[in-house]
DNA sequence: CCCCTAACTGACCGATCGATCGGTTAGCGA
DNA sequence: TCGCTAACCGATCGATCGGTCAGTTAGGGG
């Protein structure tokens, strides 16, 4: 398998392991995977892989970290828009046709943020998610303090419902594909700004005039 | 470990190994749990293991069936509140303290939506979620049809992400204590009501006035 | 009483796990 | 040309994997 003829650049063997090892860590899980799997699917030898790394789990943090450094941000971009509404989905569409396109990295990184290890999910919190997460409560916060959004929900909160709706799409696609009356499970750019106007503009109509 | 005297009434070993197998499986995953563990786990030998299921997938798959059973469904109960917000967080409410009590059983269905199986996802998607889904779709298109929705939202859409709101709650908690400015990830039932009314109300205020 | 069956066990199977070994090749600076 | 080092390999390690088997125990019906 993944006879490319030639091109033994300076370290490319080691990407190349790093690429198969992504995509069968992403599939099954970082027990469902075998070295010798990794070995079979690039092409190399068992023991050229305990050369390129130390250890399975040294591999395994490898392809994580390099996940993590090339997740882009696309937060500061849209700060000055007109129409927050608009804005709001254009992040949305944004961030969920860059994890669909690269899904394999999402689903890694799904994958440890439910195996339960409280060190991992402490470290990913901190490194990863904490920097946007808080940025995007901020971008919520600042509307509220324009007055452009309702005072009487808790900025964190809808960030968290916000993310939730684009992760979960990811998530939950080959579930969803089989759901009756779902034709957006193939569209991500259509769902995520439906979603995002949704959770902007609410469900119900608007003339019910309730304060808290 | 798990010397409960004495009580050894009919099954009563075989639903101890299913409830070891449950943990276990949630924790680290199906690839994740040996035959080894479940047996010290559980205080029995292997061999007994086997003698009650035919393989460690027909245990798996035996685990599964069981969480799927206990699943309790709330949507009925609901139908005929006088406040439509209240009713979505009361529906909400009970969901999501339902399934932290039993953080489990979620972790571990969710273990299977993101598995990738797709014959597992099929059937999970058909066995389980359709008929609940399908039910909280026709909830919104009623409530679209009397005019207390507004109409220009996919109803599956907005069911999808009033599900997305309630499950990745449950999956990231771990992640999401460690979040800054986050103060509900161990308080479900207030997540849950006030992420309700935010997919309901919409996070911006009412006065726009701009129509499809 | 005996006998049958379900519950249960320790010992063991071949296969595969992560990891290591000694040894070979290839490229590059001196 | 030599020599060093990184890249790479086949063979093999002990441990553990899922699963089997022959045999023992316990309990209830005849």
């Amino acid at each position: 398998m993944s006879d490319l003829s030639e091109a033994p650049s300076r370290g490319s063997a080691r990407l190349h392991i790093l690429d198969c090892a992504k995509r069968l860590f992403a599939e099954r899980g970082y027990d469902g995977v075998s070295i010798s799997d990794i070995a079979r699917e690039t092409g190399a030898s068992k023991a050229n892989i305990f050369h390129h790394f130390e250890s399975k789990e040294g591999l395994y943090l490898a392809v994580i970290a390099e996940v993590v450094r090339r997740v882009p941000d696309h937060i500061d971009a849209l700060s000055s828009e007109h129409d927050i509404v608009e804005a709001f989905q254009e992040l949305a569409a944004a961030e969920l046709t860059e994890g669909a396109k690269d899904e394999t990295g999402v689903r890694l990184i799904l994958r440890e943020i439910i195996s339960g290890d409280p060190r991992r999910s402490r470290v990913l919190a901190e490194d990863i998610f904490a920097d946007r997460f808080t940025r995007l409560v901020d971008l919520i916060r600042t509307h509220q303090d324009t007055g452009t959004f309702r005072k009487d929900v808790d900025p964190a909160l809808a960030a968290h419902v916000l993310r939730s709706a684009s992760v979960f799409f990811i998530l939950g696609r080959d579930v969803l594909r089989h759901m009756p009356g779902v034709d957006f499970a193939d569209d991500p750019d259509r769902y995520a700004r439906e979603a995002a106007a949704l959770v902007l503009r609410g469900l119900v109509v608007r003339d019910s005039s309730e304060e808290k």
